[in-house]
DNA sequence: CCCGCTGACGTAACATCGATACGTGACCAA
DNA sequence: TTGGTCACGTATCGATGTTACGTCAGCGGG
């Protein structure tokens, strides 16, 4: 006989394969039609739409915090963090439909996992804060860079033709993490020239010098770009 | 006799009234019923629920365009970008349910209205890299701050009670900024030119960039010196 | 004045979906 | 065998998105 809570993951797992195919919505006859039985197992296993919907995102926060769990642990916690945040794009990545129930939720009942969640961040950032690089409590610091990630993430997953920055993650990261980690990380030189060309870029557009030919400004201009990036 | 674009109109109105009440969803029939008129109506000017929740997105974005427009355009490009992130962070806690809609969407029809508040924000930065603050691109500037903008935003008004810290949206402002935005050096417009090229060609002097060939840099030198003076 | 046409509207229907009442059969203890 | 409990499926209800069809106002021509 299957056990009840073998009958509850297979469902889960339809539910999630119906999520990702269709993107935002699923309907509770065709996971059943998959699993093979009638709806009333769902309402008696889930006992509504929503909480099948709970469930699932449960289900997505148990598999990414067992994820999260599988992060080496080192004696660097700001490399731990960097990790984590690389590991919660790619996560979203991966699961995009799953991602937004978990991250951009309807107003209703709240789960309890996100809480969990960036209770595991604030872990991580207590051990930063023990080390002495940073710069304010560790529950706040938790609340901007998992607000910062989530909003990354999901702009790179409803939006791909507008976020095009390949960088765009590592950016937003190390701007936030500056914001909350003392351990000074003093830009690249080769940041400073990017900056410097993107100035000058401007600066040409706005109003073109006279010591040089048009062909020679584009030419110019073209440079300075890719030197921006 | 009732204008058609009125219509449309008062029923985008009952269609805002209904998605704030409910917070996520709405009834095609009791927009209908709340102006007074059939359901084949809404499907003659609408064409589909998801066209009339597109025309409440474009609706939503015309009212954001709109108060963007109003805000006023000062001297100092920076202190105008963070008007515009306090506006967008004002605008949301404002207007939770539509901002739902407009900034976590779902996978589906792309609307255009994204790229135009987008290009808004790229035109401030644009500013901003002629007064010769900006570090990167203004692009790429502009898709590191809405991200992590609309990140705060959606954080605050999913769960306000994990995000509690009454800061947070000028912490996380600040640190993007900082990310994007150098010290800048204020000098009158006609020296800066020539005085950013001189720059630039200090730095390249110092480290060749990758992205350019050697013979490529080589005359890309002689141009700056020519504009340094 | 009457007739036919066009365009907009409402009524009523259909399909689908979430949710539930009820009957049926398996299994078990006495 | 009998009575009871539990899980399941069938059939159904109410609501919702969507559409076919009839109806009526207004208008130009005979």
């Amino acid at each position: 006989m299957t056990n009840s809570t073998e009958l509850r993951l297979r469902m889960l797992q339809a539910a999630e394969i119906q999520l990702a195919a269709s993107g935002n919505d699923i309907s509770t006859r065709a996971v059943c039609e998959a699993v093979g039985v009638g709806q009333p197992v769902l309402y008696r296993l889930f006992g509504d739409k929503a909480g099948l919907m709970s469930a699932l995102v449960d289900h997505g926060y148990d598999r990414f915090i067992e994820r999260k769990r599988h992060l080496a642990k080192t004696d660097d916690p700001v490399a731990d963090l960097r990790a984590g945040w690389n590991d919660h794009i790619a996560f979203a990545v991966e699961n995009p439909a799953i991602y937004r129930l978990m991250f951009s939720p309807t107003l209703g009942p709240q789960i309890s996992a996100p809480r969990a969640l960036l209770d595991l961040l604030t872990g991580t950032l207590e051990r930063c804060a023990q080390a002495g690089v940073l710069l304010v409590s560790p529950a706040l610091a938790a609340q901007r860079i998992r607000a910062a990630c989530t909003g990354v993430a999901l702009a790179i997953l409803s939006r791909p033709d507008l976020y095009t920055d390949p960088d765009l993650s590592d950016s937003v990261r190390d701007s936030v993490f500056a914001g909350c980690i003392g351990a000074s990380v003093q830009l690249p030189p080769d940041r400073r020239l990017g900056g410097t060309a993107v100035q000058l870029a401007a600066l040409l557009r706005e109003g073109p010098a006279s010591v040089l030919g048009a062909e020679e400004q584009r030419l110019l201009l073209k440079w300075l770009d890719a030197l921006g990036g």
